[in-house]
DNA sequence: GCCCTGACCGCCA
DNA sequence: ATGGCGGCCAGGG
Protein backbone atom coordinates (compact mmCIF):
# COMPACT_ATOMS: atom_id res chain seq x y z
CA UNK A 1 0.00 0.00 0.00
CA UNK A 2 1.32 3.27 -0.90
CA UNK A 3 2.02 6.00 1.32
CA UNK A 4 -0.70 8.34 0.17
CA UNK A 5 -3.16 5.87 0.54
CA UNK A 6 -1.84 4.69 4.29
CA UNK A 7 -2.28 8.24 4.96
CA UNK A 8 -6.15 7.65 4.56
CA UNK A 9 -8.10 8.28 7.57
CA UNK A 10 -9.94 5.04 8.56
CA UNK A 11 -12.97 6.06 8.08
CA UNK A 12 -11.85 6.85 4.71
CA UNK A 13 -10.42 3.50 4.43
CA UNK A 14 -13.10 1.77 5.41
CA UNK A 15 -15.35 3.81 2.44
CA UNK A 16 -12.88 3.11 -0.14
CA UNK A 17 -10.54 0.21 0.91
CA UNK A 18 -13.29 -2.57 3.06
CA UNK A 19 -11.43 -5.57 3.92
CA UNK A 20 -11.36 -7.50 0.88
CA UNK A 21 -12.22 -10.91 1.30
CA UNK A 22 -12.31 -13.60 -1.23
CA UNK A 23 -10.85 -11.53 -4.12
CA UNK A 24 -13.03 -8.13 -4.45
CA UNK A 25 -10.83 -5.25 -3.67
CA UNK A 26 -11.23 -1.30 -3.47
CA UNK A 27 -11.55 1.03 -6.03
CA UNK A 28 -8.57 2.30 -4.26
CA UNK A 29 -6.77 -0.47 -4.42
CA UNK A 30 -7.23 -1.36 -7.40
CA UNK A 31 -6.51 1.73 -9.35
CA UNK A 32 -4.84 3.44 -7.33
CA UNK A 33 -1.55 2.77 -9.82
CA UNK A 34 -3.22 5.53 -11.95
CA UNK A 35 -4.74 7.67 -9.55
CA UNK A 36 -1.41 8.27 -7.43
CA UNK A 37 0.54 10.11 -10.39
CA UNK A 38 -2.72 12.25 -11.11
CA UNK A 39 -3.06 13.16 -7.36
CA UNK A 40 0.63 14.02 -7.64
CA UNK A 41 0.33 16.28 -10.58
CA UNK A 42 -2.75 18.11 -8.60
CA UNK A 43 -0.43 18.61 -5.34
CA UNK A 44 1.83 20.19 -8.05
CA UNK A 45 -0.02 22.84 -8.74
CA UNK A 46 1.04 26.02 -7.61
CA UNK A 47 -1.17 28.38 -5.65
CA UNK A 48 -2.71 31.11 -7.15
CA UNK A 49 -3.04 29.41 -10.67
CA UNK A 50 -5.11 26.37 -12.05
CA UNK A 51 -5.01 23.82 -14.55
CA UNK A 52 -7.13 22.07 -16.53
CA UNK A 53 -8.58 18.00 -16.57
CA UNK A 54 -6.84 17.43 -19.54
CA UNK A 55 -3.56 18.77 -19.01
CA UNK A 56 -3.38 16.97 -15.53
CA UNK A 57 -4.19 13.96 -17.45
CA UNK A 58 -1.09 14.24 -20.05
CA UNK A 59 1.14 15.67 -16.94
CA UNK A 60 0.21 12.40 -15.41
CA UNK A 61 0.99 10.23 -18.34
CA UNK A 62 -2.18 9.85 -19.12
CA UNK A 63 -3.07 11.65 -22.38
CA UNK A 64 -6.87 12.16 -22.96
CA UNK A 65 -8.07 10.81 -19.80
CA UNK A 66 -9.28 13.97 -19.03
CA UNK A 67 -12.63 12.38 -17.04
CA UNK A 68 -10.45 9.69 -15.18
CA UNK A 69 -9.08 12.79 -13.30
CA UNK A 70 -12.34 13.65 -12.57
CA UNK A 71 -12.77 10.44 -10.98
CA UNK A 72 -9.49 10.60 -9.50
CA UNK A 73 -10.66 13.72 -7.32
CA UNK A 74 -13.99 12.73 -6.75
CA UNK A 75 -12.78 9.14 -5.22
CA UNK A 76 -9.77 10.74 -3.61
CA UNK A 77 -9.35 10.47 0.27
CA UNK A 78 -10.35 14.01 2.13
CA UNK A 79 -7.19 13.64 4.28
CA UNK A 80 -4.73 13.77 1.30
CA UNK A 81 -6.00 17.46 1.55
CA UNK A 82 -5.69 17.85 -2.66
CA UNK A 83 -5.87 21.73 -4.02
CA UNK A 84 -8.81 19.95 -6.07
CA UNK A 85 -10.22 23.70 -7.05
CA UNK A 86 -6.80 24.14 -8.99
CA UNK A 87 -8.37 21.96 -11.29
CA UNK A 88 -10.78 23.60 -13.58
CA UNK A 89 -12.45 22.16 -17.13
CA UNK A 90 -11.00 23.34 -20.81
CA UNK A 91 -10.93 26.53 -21.51
CA UNK A 92 -10.56 27.39 -17.68
CA UNK A 93 -14.44 26.67 -17.19
CA UNK A 94 -15.40 25.54 -13.66
CA UNK A 95 -16.50 22.53 -14.46
CA UNK A 96 -19.66 22.26 -11.91
CA UNK A 97 -23.30 23.19 -12.73
CA UNK A 98 -23.58 27.61 -11.64
CA UNK A 99 -25.22 27.78 -8.28
CA UNK A 100 -24.15 24.42 -6.86
CA UNK A 101 -22.49 24.10 -3.67
CA UNK A 102 -19.31 22.62 -5.37
CA UNK A 103 -19.11 25.48 -7.51
CA UNK A 104 -19.18 28.51 -5.13
CA UNK A 105 -16.73 26.51 -3.24
CA UNK A 106 -14.37 26.30 -5.66
CA UNK A 107 -14.88 30.09 -6.66
CA UNK A 108 -14.25 30.94 -2.98
CA UNK A 109 -10.84 28.85 -2.78
CA UNK A 110 -9.58 29.99 -6.27
CA UNK A 111 -10.20 33.81 -5.04
CA UNK A 112 -8.79 33.46 -1.83
CA UNK A 113 -5.47 32.79 -3.54
CA UNK A 114 -5.71 35.68 -5.66
CA UNK A 115 -7.46 34.12 -8.68
CA UNK A 116 -9.50 35.91 -10.58
CA UNK A 117 -12.78 34.29 -11.35
CA UNK A 118 -15.04 36.04 -14.22
CA UNK A 119 -18.03 34.35 -15.21
CA UNK A 120 -17.40 30.94 -13.83
CA UNK A 121 -13.85 30.81 -15.58
CA UNK A 122 -10.65 31.90 -14.56
CA UNK A 123 -8.44 33.95 -16.97
CA UNK A 124 -6.25 32.23 -18.88
CA UNK A 125 -3.37 33.71 -17.51
CA UNK A 126 -4.06 31.78 -14.39
CA UNK A 127 -3.72 28.37 -16.23
CA UNK A 128 -1.13 26.04 -15.83
CA UNK A 129 -1.00 24.02 -18.38
CA UNK A 130 2.11 22.34 -17.84
CA UNK A 131 3.19 22.45 -21.34
CA UNK A 132 1.28 22.73 -24.64
CA UNK A 133 0.20 18.99 -26.32
C1' DG B 1 -21.94 -8.62 -20.58
C1' DC B 2 -24.81 -4.42 -21.80
C1' DC B 3 -26.21 0.16 -20.78
C1' DC B 4 -26.13 4.50 -18.50
C1' DT B 5 -23.82 8.13 -16.18
C1' DG B 6 -20.10 11.01 -15.46
C1' DA B 7 -15.79 17.07 -11.38
C1' DC B 8 -13.89 15.86 -19.70
C1' DC B 9 -12.41 17.42 -24.55
C1' DG B 10 -12.18 18.93 -29.32
C1' DC B 11 -14.66 19.51 -33.44
C1' DC B 12 -18.28 21.14 -36.15
C1' DA B 13 -22.91 23.00 -37.39
C1' DA C 1 -21.99 31.62 -27.88
C1' DT C 2 -24.35 27.06 -27.86
C1' DG C 3 -25.62 22.47 -28.55
C1' DG C 4 -24.73 17.85 -30.39
C1' DC C 5 -21.49 14.02 -31.17
C1' DG C 6 -17.95 10.78 -30.89
C1' DG C 7 -14.00 9.54 -28.31
C1' DC C 8 -12.38 8.35 -23.68
C1' DC C 9 -13.06 4.62 -19.98
C1' DA C 10 -14.34 3.72 -14.74
C1' DG C 11 -18.25 2.37 -11.72
C1' DG C 12 -22.57 0.71 -10.71
C1' DG C 13 -27.12 -1.36 -11.68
Amino acid sequence: MSPLIRRARPSARSLLAPPMRGGSRSVIDRSAAALEPIWNVVCAIPRGSASTYGAVARAAGLPGRARLVGFALRVAPAELNLPWHRVVAAQGRIAFPRGSQHFREQVRRLRAEGVRVEKGRVAAAALELFGPP
